[in-house]
Formats: C-alpha cells, sequence, structure tokens
DNA sequence: GCAAATAATACGACCGGTTGTCTTATTGTG
DNA sequence: CACAATAAGACAACCGGTCGTATTATTTGC
C-alpha cells in the first residue's frame, strides 16, 4: 500500500518539475527528457503515468494554479472585516515573490496562453478552467469590498476582476522584460487603491 | 544592383513569414525549415540572411511592430482634435482584426513575453524597444487627449499608457482561450469610455 | 496455505523524424 | 580567373513516442 501511493507521489513529482521547468522555459522549450531526470523517472515510465505530453500540460496547469487559489482563499478568509486590505496583502506577497525570483517565470497561465493555446486545445480547455477559477474568486473578494464600501458599486465585480486580472497579465509580461517589479507595483496601486474605488 | 536587391527582398519575405508563424506556433514551436519552405529558400542559405534563429527572432519582433506603429501614428495624425476618438478607433480596428483571425494569434510580443524572454537576452533587449516604443505613442496621444480635455489630468498620460497596454494585452491573452472579443471590448470600453474620463 | 498463472507496472533501448548549425561545393559576377 | 554569394547536404543532438522485456503484484486453483 506504500507502493500504490507511491504513483501518486511520482506524478506529483512530475507535475511540480514541469510547473518548474514550464515557468522557466516553456513548453515546447522544454523536453520530456528534462522533466524526467530531474526526478529520477525513466523516460519509458512517462506514459505510465501521462498519455502524452500534451495531457501532462494540461495537468501541469491545474497544479500551478491550485496554490494560488490556496493562498487567496486564505487571505479572503480571515481578514477583519476588510476585503481589500486582504486582497492588498495578497499582491504584496506576490510582488515579493517575483523579486526573489528575479523578475523571472511571471504567471504559467499567461505564458501558456500565449504560447499554445491556439494549437493544443486540451490545454486551451485547461487554461479556461484555470483562469475561470481564479476570476471567480477574485470577483468574490471584489463583492465583498464592494459590501464594505471600499469599492466602487457602479462597476460590477466581475468585470473590475477580469480588469485586474487582464493588467496584471499584462504587468507580468512587462516585468520579466524590464527586469523590474514596478510595472507590477503601479498596475496594483492604480487599480485598488485609486481607480476601483468609490 | 537587383541582385543587390534580392537579398534584402528574401530577408524581407523571411521576417514576414517568420511574423505569421512565430504569431500562429510561437518561437519553439517553429522550425527554420517550415518558415524557409514557406518562402522557397533553401536551408543551407539561412545564415546568408541571419546569423542565428534567435537573431532572426529579435528582427522578426521589429518587424512585426512597425506596421502598428505606423497605423496607430496615422489615425492620431489626421483626427479632427478628437485624439481620443482617433484611439477609440484604433483600437475598434484591432478588434474587427482579432475576429477575423478568429481570436488566434494575438499580439506577437505578448506572446514572445512569456515564451522566451527569460531564456533569450537578445529577444529580451529586442521586446523591450518594441514596447517601448509603441507604448511612448500611446502615451503621446493620451496626452494629446488630457490637453483636449477628453481624459483625466489627475493621472499622468504615461501611467494610463502603462495601465491601457498591460490590460490590453491581458484581455488578448483571454481572447485565445474562450475564442471571444469581449475581453477586448471590456477592456477598452471601461478604459477609455469610463475610467479614463475626467 | 502454497504454488502456479495472470495481470500490472517499470524500464531502457530504440523508432523515425526534426532541430539549429556548419562545412563543403557550386554558382554567378567583375 | 579570382572572389564573394548562395546552395547543398552532412552533422550531432534532440524530439515525442513506442517497443519488448523484466520485475513485481494480484488472482486463481487445489
Amino acid at each position: 500500500m506504500a507502493e500504490k501511493n507511491q504513483k501518486q507521489i511520482n506524478r506529483e513529482n512530475l507535475l511540480s518539475q514541469g510547473v518548474a521547468l514550464l515557468m522557466a522555459q516553456g513548453y515546447h522549450g522544454t523536453g520530456l527528457k528534462e522533466i524526467l531526470d530531474a526526478v529520477n523517472i525513466p523516460k519509458g515510465s512517462f506514459y505510465n503515468y501521462f498519455g502524452s505530453k500534451e495531457n501532462f500540460g494540461a495537468e501541469v496547469i491545474q497544479h500551478y494554479i491550485e496554490p494560488f487559489i490556496q493562498e487567496l482563499s486564505g487571505h479572503m478568509q480571515n481578514n477583519d472585516g476588510n476585503a481589500l486590505g486582504a486582497l492588498a496583502r495578497y499582491y504584496a506577497e506576490l510582488i515579493e515573490g517575483a523579486e526573489k525570483a528575479e523578475f523571472k517565470g511571471g504567471c504559467l497561465l499567461g505564458n501558456l496562453m500565449g504560447e499554445i493555446s491556439d494549437t493544443s486545445p486540451l490545454c486551451q480547455a485547461s487554461l479556461q478552467v484555470a483562469v475561470k477559477r481564479y476570476r471567480d474568486l477574485l470577483r468574490t473578494a471584489l463583492q465583498q469590498a464592494q459590501e464594505q464600501g471600499t469599492i466602487r458599486t457602479d462597476k460590477s465585480a466581475e468585470e473590475m476582476a477580469n480588469l485586474l486580472v487582464d493588467s496584471w497579465q499584462g504587468a507580468l509580461l512587462r516585468m520579466k522584460i524590464e527586469k523590474s517589479t514596478s510595472p507590477l507595483k503601479y498596475c496594483i496601486d492604480n487599480l485598488l487603491n485609486d481607480l476601483f474605488r468609490p
């Protein structure tokens, strides 16, 4: 029974390394062998865990977004009646992380949307699900802030969630070429502390 | 001397096909052979025109952005004292183009920022230049609209240009996975017709 | 309860094809 | 004929994926 878990462990290791390597080098820029070597699993075994590279990619996408959803959920659950503050603290953490990563990586979802959503229907569908989950969470947070009077109500929470996601993605891309987190800082400051205010 | 031109013509054809194929399949998803075949240039000849694939990529980036700068410049030059209107019409054209392309492609700059800016310093630098040129043009347009009283002045034109670029890039990514131009429409409508207004 | 039969998984060599790049040969031109 | 520009083809490395086999689990028969 410890062996039954081993398969799950191997799968998880592959997915984690997949996240790291796809973030750093992109989908087509990363070979399966590189991922397999990193977790010491032989080449021939890959297809015991995943049906294909494309299938693997679709699972990597879900494995990537999960921690972000958990983290954001956590911030929203124990905020002391200040949803906007919790949201701001969450993004401050993300910015800190981006600095520690030396402006590399950005968001795997954004990178893969650009690279393979046109050529891989499977990954496109996976990206759609992942983004929707994250966006819904953000919408709920903004809705809560609206009810608390810290965010304007003449614009729907959904619309603002979309704008926040889009601007953040664009800011991450600009961070990658300008090697600076100031696009991220300006993005969040402009939206949360100004344009979204009542 | 007709021969001297031929080399330039071949270079341009390679760059144009490069734009098209990199847009559709990404940098690592497109082989040199595919590009060369499309313009009937033998594989062995590639290095007569470009030093390497990476070098080629950096030139493709500049070749891609040029028409956009020309188009936007054109719109801004003959606007009848209505810079904001010209900007809105420009984006309306882009949205129309995105629909005709069936939501595929998006922006080559955005796609490549995500895919290779971390691994190719050459392309990163090229992207930086291309984005800056485009962003400066947008800033000038917004500045003009500010002077005409159609855009708020309590926020700098540069900040708004950044926000516009970022949101647009994010909206393009979401267009690619949702197969719809409504992210683009909402993005432009929210910014130009609402949040940026005085 | 033990052994034989069967199923499931792990594995590394290997598939045909393609990658970006480079060396060598050929071509065209002054 | 000299000389540069172009093309041909070779090159090793690598790609995603498949193969038969070896090892390990599980089920079956008695």
